[in-house]
DNA sequence: TAGTCGCTTG
DNA sequence: CAAGCGACTA
Protein backbone atom coordinates (compact mmCIF):
# COMPACT_ATOMS: atom_id res chain seq x y z
CA UNK A 1 0.00 0.00 0.00
CA UNK A 2 0.23 3.44 -0.63
CA UNK A 3 0.51 6.15 2.26
CA UNK A 4 2.37 9.55 1.81
CA UNK A 5 1.50 12.39 3.97
CA UNK A 6 2.75 15.78 3.10
CA UNK A 7 2.88 18.90 5.79
CA UNK A 8 1.75 21.52 2.99
CA UNK A 9 -0.68 20.76 0.43
CA UNK A 10 -0.60 23.86 -1.26
CA UNK A 11 2.71 22.43 -3.03
CA UNK A 12 1.04 19.65 -4.50
CA UNK A 13 -2.04 21.51 -5.38
CA UNK A 14 1.01 23.57 -7.22
CA UNK A 15 2.45 21.02 -9.06
CA UNK A 16 -0.87 20.06 -10.47
CA UNK A 17 -2.33 23.65 -11.06
CA UNK A 18 0.74 23.84 -13.27
CA UNK A 19 0.45 20.88 -15.05
CA UNK A 20 -3.50 20.35 -15.80
CA UNK A 21 -3.27 22.99 -18.67
CA UNK A 22 -1.03 20.45 -20.77
CA UNK A 23 -1.97 17.13 -19.70
CA UNK A 24 -5.76 15.23 -19.32
CA UNK A 25 -4.80 11.95 -17.93
CA UNK A 26 -1.45 10.63 -16.37
CA UNK A 27 0.09 8.21 -13.96
CA UNK A 28 1.55 9.06 -10.96
CA UNK A 29 3.90 6.35 -10.64
CA UNK A 30 4.66 5.46 -6.93
CA UNK A 31 7.30 3.32 -5.42
CA UNK A 32 9.78 3.18 -2.42
CA UNK A 33 12.01 6.60 -3.53
CA UNK A 34 8.29 8.66 -4.54
CA UNK A 35 6.28 9.75 -6.79
CA UNK A 36 6.74 10.32 -10.33
CA UNK A 37 5.09 11.52 -13.65
CA UNK A 38 5.99 12.24 -17.12
CA UNK A 39 3.37 13.17 -19.62
CA UNK A 40 3.53 14.68 -23.07
CA UNK A 41 1.21 17.59 -23.69
CA UNK A 42 -2.30 16.83 -25.68
CA UNK A 43 -0.39 18.26 -28.76
CA UNK A 44 2.85 16.45 -28.50
CA UNK A 45 4.95 19.39 -28.11
CA UNK A 46 5.62 19.48 -24.58
CA UNK A 47 7.03 17.05 -21.72
CA UNK A 48 6.73 17.42 -18.24
CA UNK A 49 8.20 15.30 -16.06
CA UNK A 50 7.79 15.64 -12.06
CA UNK A 51 9.32 14.11 -9.36
CA UNK A 52 8.08 14.10 -6.00
CA UNK A 53 11.07 12.37 -3.45
CA UNK A 54 10.25 9.80 -0.55
CA UNK A 55 11.80 12.51 1.49
CA UNK A 56 9.41 15.18 0.63
CA UNK A 57 6.82 13.15 2.31
CA UNK A 58 6.63 12.02 6.20
CA UNK A 59 6.04 9.73 6.50
CA UNK A 60 6.40 7.89 3.15
CA UNK A 61 5.74 4.66 2.74
CA UNK A 62 5.09 2.41 -0.67
CA UNK A 63 5.31 -1.20 -0.32
CA UNK A 64 5.12 -1.93 -3.83
CA UNK A 65 5.28 0.21 -7.34
CA UNK A 66 1.83 1.03 -8.18
CA UNK A 67 0.85 3.56 -11.09
CA UNK A 68 -2.28 5.72 -10.24
CA UNK A 69 -3.99 6.91 -13.48
CA UNK A 70 -5.18 9.97 -12.35
CA UNK A 71 -7.91 12.42 -14.67
CA UNK A 72 -5.90 15.73 -13.85
CA UNK A 73 -9.04 17.38 -13.96
CA UNK A 74 -11.07 15.98 -11.26
CA UNK A 75 -7.26 15.93 -9.47
CA UNK A 76 -7.75 19.11 -9.92
CA UNK A 77 -11.32 19.63 -8.29
CA UNK A 78 -10.52 17.75 -5.45
CA UNK A 79 -7.61 19.63 -4.43
CA UNK A 80 -9.34 22.72 -4.85
CA UNK A 81 -11.22 21.69 -1.83
CA UNK A 82 -7.84 21.36 0.19
CA UNK A 83 -6.90 24.89 2.12
CA UNK A 84 -2.86 25.72 1.71
CA UNK A 85 -2.53 25.23 5.12
CA UNK A 86 -4.19 21.97 5.10
CA UNK A 87 -2.19 18.57 6.02
CA UNK A 88 -2.46 16.51 2.39
CA UNK A 89 -2.00 12.92 3.19
CA UNK A 90 -2.60 10.55 -0.07
CA UNK A 91 -3.45 6.91 0.35
CA UNK A 92 -3.65 3.76 -1.75
CA UNK A 93 -3.98 0.22 -2.04
CA UNK A 94 -1.95 -2.16 -3.59
CA UNK A 95 -4.12 -2.59 -6.57
CA UNK A 96 -6.20 0.03 -6.10
CA UNK A 97 -9.68 1.46 -7.43
CA UNK A 98 -8.72 4.68 -5.97
CA UNK A 99 -6.67 6.84 -4.58
CA UNK A 100 -8.04 8.32 -1.29
CA UNK A 101 -6.95 12.17 -0.70
CA UNK A 102 -7.31 13.27 2.89
CA UNK A 103 -6.80 17.01 4.16
CA UNK A 104 -6.72 17.89 7.46
CA UNK A 105 -6.92 21.35 8.94
CA UNK A 106 -4.03 22.34 11.46
CA UNK A 107 -5.71 21.89 14.18
CA UNK A 108 -7.92 18.77 13.17
CA UNK A 109 -10.99 20.17 13.59
CA UNK A 110 -12.06 19.62 9.82
CA UNK A 111 -10.98 16.78 8.05
CA UNK A 112 -12.06 16.12 4.65
CA UNK A 113 -11.46 12.96 2.65
CA UNK A 114 -11.97 12.76 -0.73
CA UNK A 115 -11.48 9.33 -2.97
CA UNK A 116 -10.52 9.82 -7.15
CA UNK A 117 -11.45 6.82 -9.25
CA UNK A 118 -8.29 5.37 -10.84
CA UNK A 119 -8.02 5.20 -14.97
CA UNK A 120 -6.07 2.57 -17.05
CA UNK A 121 -3.34 4.97 -18.72
CA UNK A 122 -1.28 3.36 -21.19
CA UNK A 123 2.07 4.20 -20.28
CA UNK A 124 3.91 5.31 -23.30
CA UNK A 125 7.26 5.41 -21.07
CA UNK A 126 9.28 8.45 -22.49
CA UNK A 127 13.10 8.03 -22.35
CA UNK A 128 14.29 11.09 -22.16
CA UNK A 129 18.07 11.28 -23.33
CA UNK A 130 20.09 12.51 -20.90
CA UNK A 131 21.75 15.67 -22.49
CA UNK A 132 24.60 18.01 -22.44
CA UNK A 133 23.47 21.27 -22.75
CA UNK A 134 25.19 24.37 -25.09
CA UNK A 135 24.30 26.59 -22.36
CA UNK A 136 22.60 26.43 -18.98
CA UNK A 137 21.14 29.70 -17.72
CA UNK A 138 19.69 29.69 -13.78
CA UNK A 139 17.67 32.65 -13.33
CA UNK A 140 15.33 33.80 -10.91
CA UNK A 141 11.25 32.38 -11.58
CA UNK A 142 9.37 35.24 -10.96
CA UNK A 143 11.55 37.30 -13.57
CA UNK A 144 11.88 34.24 -16.09
CA UNK A 145 7.54 34.54 -16.12
CA UNK A 146 7.58 38.77 -16.50
CA UNK A 147 9.70 37.84 -19.31
CA UNK A 148 7.11 35.48 -21.08
CA UNK A 149 4.07 37.89 -20.33
CA UNK A 150 5.64 41.03 -21.53
CA UNK A 151 7.10 39.62 -25.00
CA UNK A 152 3.71 37.60 -25.22
CA UNK A 153 2.15 40.90 -25.88
CA UNK A 154 3.99 41.17 -28.81
CA UNK A 155 4.32 37.85 -30.55
CA UNK A 156 3.51 34.29 -30.16
CA UNK A 157 7.08 33.38 -30.03
CA UNK A 158 10.45 34.17 -28.46
CA UNK A 159 14.05 33.72 -29.59
CA UNK A 160 16.42 32.92 -26.68
CA UNK A 161 19.86 33.46 -27.58
CA UNK A 162 22.91 32.89 -25.24
CA UNK A 163 26.21 33.86 -25.53
CA UNK A 164 28.92 34.55 -22.92
CA UNK A 165 27.90 37.82 -22.33
CA UNK A 166 24.20 36.68 -21.28
CA UNK A 167 21.10 35.51 -22.76
CA UNK A 168 18.85 37.25 -24.55
CA UNK A 169 15.10 36.85 -25.08
CA UNK A 170 13.52 38.27 -27.93
CA UNK A 171 10.70 39.10 -30.01
CA UNK A 172 9.14 40.50 -33.42
CA UNK A 173 5.51 41.48 -33.83
CA UNK A 174 3.48 43.45 -35.92
CA UNK A 175 2.99 46.33 -33.11
CA UNK A 176 7.13 46.17 -32.78
CA UNK A 177 9.89 44.28 -31.48
CA UNK A 178 10.80 43.82 -28.25
CA UNK A 179 14.12 41.97 -26.50
CA UNK A 180 14.96 41.64 -23.03
CA UNK A 181 18.73 40.77 -22.05
CA UNK A 182 20.03 39.54 -18.64
CA UNK A 183 23.62 39.66 -17.63
CA UNK A 184 25.05 37.12 -15.67
CA UNK A 185 25.45 38.50 -12.26
CA UNK A 186 25.88 37.10 -8.57
CA UNK A 187 25.35 38.45 -5.71
CA UNK A 188 25.82 36.46 -2.25
CA UNK A 189 23.73 38.32 -0.24
CA UNK A 190 20.79 38.10 -2.89
CA UNK A 191 21.20 34.34 -4.48
CA UNK A 192 17.88 34.59 -5.47
CA UNK A 193 18.06 37.29 -7.99
CA UNK A 194 21.03 35.52 -9.34
CA UNK A 195 21.45 35.07 -13.13
CA UNK A 196 24.28 32.46 -13.49
CA UNK A 197 24.94 30.89 -17.19
CA UNK A 198 26.78 28.35 -18.03
CA UNK A 199 28.19 28.27 -21.39
CA UNK A 200 30.04 25.63 -23.68
CA UNK A 201 28.63 26.92 -26.75
CA UNK A 202 26.41 30.02 -27.63
CA UNK A 203 22.86 29.00 -28.95
CA UNK A 204 19.84 30.62 -30.54
CA UNK A 205 16.28 28.90 -30.95
CA UNK A 206 12.93 30.33 -31.08
CA UNK A 207 10.13 28.64 -28.65
CA UNK A 208 6.09 28.71 -28.77
CA UNK A 209 5.47 31.84 -25.86
CA UNK A 210 1.70 29.62 -25.43
CA UNK A 211 3.75 26.60 -23.94
CA UNK A 212 6.30 28.40 -21.70
CA UNK A 213 3.58 30.53 -20.13
CA UNK A 214 2.28 27.74 -19.31
CA UNK A 215 5.15 26.26 -17.78
CA UNK A 216 5.36 29.21 -15.81
CA UNK A 217 2.70 27.94 -13.34
CA UNK A 218 5.26 26.60 -11.72
CA UNK A 219 6.49 29.39 -10.01
CA UNK A 220 5.31 29.56 -6.81
CA UNK A 221 7.51 26.19 -6.81
CA UNK A 222 10.74 27.70 -7.02
CA UNK A 223 12.05 30.74 -6.92
CA UNK A 224 14.69 29.99 -9.46
CA UNK A 225 14.58 28.54 -12.50
CA UNK A 226 17.20 26.64 -15.04
CA UNK A 227 17.10 26.77 -18.55
CA UNK A 228 18.92 24.63 -20.15
CA UNK A 229 19.19 24.77 -24.37
CA UNK A 230 21.34 23.32 -27.12
CA UNK A 231 20.72 23.93 -30.98
CA UNK A 232 17.70 21.50 -32.52
CA UNK A 233 17.07 19.28 -29.13
CA UNK A 234 13.85 20.48 -26.71
CA UNK A 235 14.94 23.29 -24.12
CA UNK A 236 14.39 21.97 -20.53
CA UNK A 237 12.80 24.22 -18.09
CA UNK A 238 13.36 22.84 -14.52
CA UNK A 239 11.83 23.77 -11.23
CA UNK A 240 13.72 22.47 -8.43
CA UNK A 241 10.99 21.76 -5.50
CA UNK A 242 12.01 22.82 -2.10
CA UNK A 243 15.06 21.28 -0.21
CA UNK A 244 15.32 19.45 -2.91
CA UNK A 245 12.53 17.12 -2.91
CA UNK A 246 11.68 16.48 -6.28
CA UNK A 247 11.32 18.60 -9.33
CA UNK A 248 9.01 19.59 -12.13
CA UNK A 249 10.75 20.24 -15.77
CA UNK A 250 8.99 21.05 -18.92
CA UNK A 251 10.66 19.82 -22.39
CA UNK A 252 9.95 21.61 -25.69
CA UNK A 253 10.79 21.08 -28.74
CA UNK A 254 11.76 24.55 -30.57
CA UNK A 255 10.25 26.01 -33.41
CA UNK A 256 11.56 24.61 -37.28
CA UNK A 257 11.46 28.01 -39.14
CA UNK A 258 13.33 30.11 -36.11
CA UNK A 259 11.74 33.66 -36.59
CA UNK A 260 7.57 33.93 -36.77
CA UNK B 1 -49.37 53.94 5.69
CA UNK B 2 -45.90 51.99 5.16
CA UNK B 3 -42.80 53.65 5.81
CA UNK B 4 -39.43 51.91 6.99
CA UNK B 5 -36.23 53.45 6.72
CA UNK B 6 -33.18 50.80 6.56
CA UNK B 7 -29.47 52.35 7.21
CA UNK B 8 -28.04 50.40 5.16
CA UNK B 9 -29.72 49.66 1.69
CA UNK B 10 -26.85 46.77 1.37
CA UNK B 11 -29.06 44.49 4.09
CA UNK B 12 -31.84 44.70 1.96
CA UNK B 13 -30.30 44.14 -1.04
CA UNK B 14 -28.52 41.00 0.16
CA UNK B 15 -31.84 39.22 0.99
CA UNK B 16 -33.05 40.08 -2.36
CA UNK B 17 -30.40 38.77 -4.07
CA UNK B 18 -30.32 35.78 -2.07
CA UNK B 19 -33.62 35.10 -2.87
CA UNK B 20 -34.42 36.18 -6.42
CA UNK B 21 -33.35 32.98 -7.91
CA UNK B 22 -35.51 31.35 -6.50
CA UNK B 23 -38.36 33.07 -6.25
CA UNK B 24 -39.76 35.12 -9.36
CA UNK B 25 -43.07 37.28 -7.82
CA UNK B 26 -43.90 37.45 -3.85
CA UNK B 27 -45.86 39.42 -1.27
CA UNK B 28 -44.12 40.80 1.24
CA UNK B 29 -46.38 41.62 4.05
CA UNK B 30 -46.03 44.57 6.14
CA UNK B 31 -47.49 44.93 9.82
CA UNK B 32 -46.83 46.77 12.85
CA UNK B 33 -44.20 44.22 13.77
CA UNK B 34 -42.12 44.45 10.63
CA UNK B 35 -41.91 43.19 7.14
CA UNK B 36 -42.00 39.53 5.53
CA UNK B 37 -41.83 37.66 2.98
CA UNK B 38 -42.66 33.47 2.39
CA UNK B 39 -42.10 31.84 -0.47
CA UNK B 40 -42.47 28.42 -2.18
CA UNK B 41 -39.58 28.51 -4.95
CA UNK B 42 -40.76 27.72 -8.89
CA UNK B 43 -40.45 24.16 -8.23
CA UNK B 44 -41.72 23.46 -4.83
CA UNK B 45 -39.26 22.02 -3.78
CA UNK B 46 -37.95 24.84 -1.35
CA UNK B 47 -39.00 27.70 0.74
CA UNK B 48 -37.98 30.79 1.67
CA UNK B 49 -39.14 32.78 4.84
CA UNK B 50 -37.84 35.97 5.64
CA UNK B 51 -38.38 38.30 8.05
CA UNK B 52 -37.46 41.60 8.78
CA UNK B 53 -38.17 42.93 12.24
CA UNK B 54 -39.69 46.17 12.59
CA UNK B 55 -36.63 47.00 15.09
CA UNK B 56 -34.55 46.84 12.10
CA UNK B 57 -35.71 50.43 10.81
CA UNK B 58 -35.87 53.65 12.13
CA UNK B 59 -37.96 54.90 11.84
CA UNK B 60 -40.62 52.16 11.26
CA UNK B 61 -44.36 52.86 10.37
CA UNK B 62 -46.97 50.75 9.15
CA UNK B 63 -50.36 51.97 9.76
CA UNK B 64 -52.25 49.36 8.42
CA UNK B 65 -51.58 45.32 7.23
CA UNK B 66 -50.38 45.47 3.70
CA UNK B 67 -49.02 42.53 1.23
CA UNK B 68 -46.67 44.23 -1.64
CA UNK B 69 -46.74 42.04 -4.53
CA UNK B 70 -43.31 42.31 -6.02
CA UNK B 71 -41.55 40.97 -9.11
CA UNK B 72 -38.30 39.81 -7.36
CA UNK B 73 -36.32 40.43 -11.09
CA UNK B 74 -37.72 43.79 -11.03
CA UNK B 75 -36.87 44.20 -7.39
CA UNK B 76 -33.52 43.41 -8.02
CA UNK B 77 -32.64 45.60 -11.03
CA UNK B 78 -34.02 49.07 -8.85
CA UNK B 79 -31.74 47.57 -5.94
CA UNK B 80 -28.95 47.46 -7.96
CA UNK B 81 -29.50 51.49 -8.19
CA UNK B 82 -28.57 51.70 -4.79
CA UNK B 83 -24.82 52.18 -3.17
CA UNK B 84 -24.25 50.18 -0.49
CA UNK B 85 -23.71 52.25 1.79
CA UNK B 86 -26.96 54.13 0.84
CA UNK B 87 -30.00 54.78 2.97
CA UNK B 88 -33.27 53.30 1.92
CA UNK B 89 -36.76 54.09 2.70
CA UNK B 90 -39.42 52.12 1.86
CA UNK B 91 -42.63 53.57 1.41
CA UNK B 92 -46.64 52.55 0.21
CA UNK B 93 -49.90 53.75 0.54
CA UNK B 94 -52.33 51.66 2.18
CA UNK B 95 -53.98 50.52 -0.77
CA UNK B 96 -50.91 50.77 -2.92
CA UNK B 97 -50.64 50.47 -6.60
CA UNK B 98 -46.77 51.11 -6.38
CA UNK B 99 -44.19 50.60 -4.14
CA UNK B 100 -41.55 53.42 -3.03
CA UNK B 101 -37.80 52.82 -2.76
CA UNK B 102 -35.93 56.33 -1.75
CA UNK B 103 -31.91 55.55 -1.72
CA UNK B 104 -29.94 58.73 -0.22
CA UNK B 105 -26.31 58.88 0.07
CA UNK B 106 -24.88 58.95 3.26
CA UNK B 107 -24.39 62.51 2.85
CA UNK B 108 -27.99 63.65 1.06
CA UNK B 109 -26.21 65.00 -1.78
CA UNK B 110 -27.56 62.11 -3.75
CA UNK B 111 -31.53 60.78 -3.87
CA UNK B 112 -33.02 58.21 -6.00
CA UNK B 113 -36.37 57.51 -5.81
CA UNK B 114 -38.08 54.18 -7.84
CA UNK B 115 -41.61 53.04 -7.75
CA UNK B 116 -42.09 49.52 -8.54
CA UNK B 117 -45.56 48.45 -9.66
CA UNK B 118 -47.66 45.70 -7.31
CA UNK B 119 -48.85 42.97 -8.39
CA UNK B 120 -51.66 40.64 -7.33
CA UNK B 121 -50.12 37.52 -5.69
CA UNK B 122 -51.92 34.63 -4.48
CA UNK B 123 -51.45 34.27 -0.80
CA UNK B 124 -50.99 30.35 -0.95
CA UNK B 125 -50.35 30.89 3.10
CA UNK B 126 -47.84 28.35 3.99
CA UNK B 127 -48.07 27.03 7.77
CA UNK B 128 -44.64 26.37 8.49
CA UNK B 129 -44.84 23.83 11.65
CA UNK B 130 -43.26 24.42 14.30
CA UNK B 131 -40.58 21.55 14.15
CA UNK B 132 -38.46 19.95 17.25
CA UNK B 133 -35.59 18.72 15.55
CA UNK B 134 -33.20 16.25 16.22
CA UNK B 135 -29.87 17.89 15.25
CA UNK B 136 -29.12 21.71 15.36
CA UNK B 137 -25.66 22.98 13.80
CA UNK B 138 -24.12 26.06 14.23
CA UNK B 139 -21.43 26.65 12.04
CA UNK B 140 -19.66 29.69 10.10
CA UNK B 141 -21.84 30.27 6.96
CA UNK B 142 -18.10 30.57 5.42
CA UNK B 143 -17.39 27.05 5.83
CA UNK B 144 -20.72 25.76 4.74
CA UNK B 145 -20.38 27.73 1.52
CA UNK B 146 -17.11 26.44 1.25
CA UNK B 147 -17.94 23.06 2.02
CA UNK B 148 -21.56 22.99 -0.42
CA UNK B 149 -18.64 24.60 -3.18
CA UNK B 150 -16.05 21.82 -2.71
CA UNK B 151 -18.55 18.86 -2.96
CA UNK B 152 -20.72 20.40 -5.56
CA UNK B 153 -17.60 19.31 -7.80
CA UNK B 154 -18.42 15.72 -6.88
CA UNK B 155 -21.95 15.38 -7.26
CA UNK B 156 -25.41 16.73 -7.58
CA UNK B 157 -26.08 15.99 -3.96
CA UNK B 158 -25.16 16.03 0.19
CA UNK B 159 -25.36 13.89 2.60
CA UNK B 160 -25.75 15.41 6.10
CA UNK B 161 -24.82 13.21 8.50
CA UNK B 162 -25.01 14.10 12.13
CA UNK B 163 -23.69 12.16 14.80
CA UNK B 164 -22.71 13.66 18.73
CA UNK B 165 -19.00 13.07 16.90
CA UNK B 166 -19.58 15.40 14.80
CA UNK B 167 -21.24 16.41 10.99
CA UNK B 168 -20.21 15.06 8.03
CA UNK B 169 -20.73 16.07 4.63
CA UNK B 170 -20.74 13.75 2.04
CA UNK B 171 -20.98 12.85 -2.05
CA UNK B 172 -20.65 10.02 -4.23
CA UNK B 173 -20.37 10.83 -7.48
CA UNK B 174 -18.25 9.55 -11.18
CA UNK B 175 -15.24 11.02 -10.25
CA UNK B 176 -15.02 9.58 -6.67
CA UNK B 177 -16.24 10.85 -3.58
CA UNK B 178 -15.75 13.00 -0.95
CA UNK B 179 -16.47 14.04 2.37
CA UNK B 180 -15.80 17.15 5.25
CA UNK B 181 -16.84 16.17 8.85
CA UNK B 182 -16.70 18.86 11.31
CA UNK B 183 -16.49 18.21 15.05
CA UNK B 184 -17.84 20.02 17.71
CA UNK B 185 -15.45 23.26 19.15
CA UNK B 186 -15.40 26.45 20.49
CA UNK B 187 -13.42 28.79 20.99
CA UNK B 188 -14.25 32.57 22.73
CA UNK B 189 -11.82 33.97 21.10
CA UNK B 190 -12.65 33.33 17.71
CA UNK B 191 -16.57 32.67 18.38
CA UNK B 192 -16.92 33.19 14.76
CA UNK B 193 -15.42 30.09 13.94
CA UNK B 194 -17.32 27.80 16.28
CA UNK B 195 -19.09 24.74 15.27
CA UNK B 196 -22.27 23.49 17.94
CA UNK B 197 -24.20 20.86 17.32
CA UNK B 198 -27.45 19.98 19.30
CA UNK B 199 -28.21 16.26 19.15
CA UNK B 200 -31.54 14.46 20.69
CA UNK B 201 -31.06 11.91 17.77
CA UNK B 202 -28.23 11.23 15.15
CA UNK B 203 -29.73 12.10 11.42
CA UNK B 204 -28.87 11.36 8.09
CA UNK B 205 -30.40 13.19 5.00
CA UNK B 206 -29.20 14.15 1.44
CA UNK B 207 -29.87 17.35 -0.38
CA UNK B 208 -29.88 19.15 -3.69
CA UNK B 209 -26.30 20.73 -3.42
CA UNK B 210 -27.90 22.99 -6.20
CA UNK B 211 -30.64 24.48 -3.84
CA UNK B 212 -28.02 24.77 -1.10
CA UNK B 213 -25.93 26.76 -3.25
CA UNK B 214 -28.44 28.82 -4.12
CA UNK B 215 -29.25 29.16 -0.35
CA UNK B 216 -25.68 30.62 0.65
CA UNK B 217 -26.22 33.69 -1.35
CA UNK B 218 -26.97 35.07 1.93
CA UNK B 219 -23.45 33.97 3.57
CA UNK B 220 -23.13 37.56 3.66
CA UNK B 221 -25.83 38.37 6.17
CA UNK B 222 -24.63 36.53 8.79
CA UNK B 223 -21.23 35.07 9.58
CA UNK B 224 -22.62 32.12 10.92
CA UNK B 225 -25.64 29.65 9.87
CA UNK B 226 -27.58 27.21 11.65
CA UNK B 227 -29.27 23.88 10.36
CA UNK B 228 -31.53 22.05 11.94
CA UNK B 229 -32.25 17.94 10.63
CA UNK B 230 -34.63 15.68 11.29
CA UNK B 231 -35.51 12.52 8.95
CA UNK B 232 -37.89 13.32 6.67
CA UNK B 233 -38.04 16.84 7.45
CA UNK B 234 -37.12 19.69 5.47
CA UNK B 235 -33.72 21.05 6.05
CA UNK B 236 -33.83 24.22 7.77
CA UNK B 237 -30.98 26.47 6.57
CA UNK B 238 -31.21 29.61 9.22
CA UNK B 239 -29.45 33.07 8.92
CA UNK B 240 -29.89 35.43 11.14
CA UNK B 241 -29.70 38.81 10.50
CA UNK B 242 -27.47 41.45 12.53
CA UNK B 243 -28.43 42.24 15.93
CA UNK B 244 -31.17 39.88 15.82
CA UNK B 245 -33.04 42.27 13.51
CA UNK B 246 -34.53 39.50 11.51
CA UNK B 247 -33.81 36.46 9.97
CA UNK B 248 -33.38 34.60 6.25
CA UNK B 249 -34.31 30.80 6.53
CA UNK B 250 -34.71 28.32 3.80
CA UNK B 251 -36.32 25.15 3.68
CA UNK B 252 -34.94 22.23 1.81
CA UNK B 253 -36.86 18.66 1.31
CA UNK B 254 -34.52 15.65 1.48
CA UNK B 255 -33.79 13.68 -1.35
CA UNK B 256 -36.35 10.64 -1.28
CA UNK B 257 -33.97 7.64 -2.66
CA UNK B 258 -31.39 8.93 -0.03
CA UNK B 259 -27.67 8.27 -1.44
CA UNK B 260 -27.54 9.21 -5.19
C1' DT C 1 -18.12 34.58 -24.52
C1' DA C 2 -16.23 38.67 -22.00
C1' DG C 3 -16.24 41.60 -17.93
C1' DT C 4 -16.86 42.38 -13.01
C1' DC C 5 -16.69 41.20 -8.20
C1' DG C 6 -15.22 38.57 -4.31
C1' DC C 7 -12.15 35.45 -2.08
C1' DT C 8 -7.80 33.44 -1.07
C1' DT C 9 -2.96 33.49 -1.00
C1' DG C 10 1.72 35.51 -0.66
C1' DC D 1 -1.57 45.29 1.72
C1' DA D 2 -1.54 43.71 -3.10
C1' DA D 3 -2.07 40.30 -6.78
C1' DG D 4 -3.89 36.26 -8.90
C1' DC D 5 -7.48 32.96 -9.51
C1' DG D 6 -12.15 31.52 -9.69
C1' DA D 7 -17.10 32.26 -9.78
C1' DC D 8 -21.09 34.65 -11.30
C1' DT D 9 -23.55 37.86 -14.29
C1' DA D 10 -24.71 40.24 -18.41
Amino acid sequence: MLEARLEQADNFKKVVEAIKDLVQDCNFDCNDSGIALQAMDNSHVALVSMSLKAEAFSPFRCDRNIALGINLSSLTKVLRAAQSSDILTLKAEDAPDVVNFTFESADSDRISEYDIKLMDIDQEHLGIPDTEYGAVVKMPSSEFLRICRDLSAISESVTIECTKEGVKFSSNGDIGNGAVTLRQHTDVDKPDKNVEISLTEPVSLTFSLKYLLNFCKATGLSSSVELSLSSEVPLLVDYTLGSNNGFLRFYLAPKIGDED
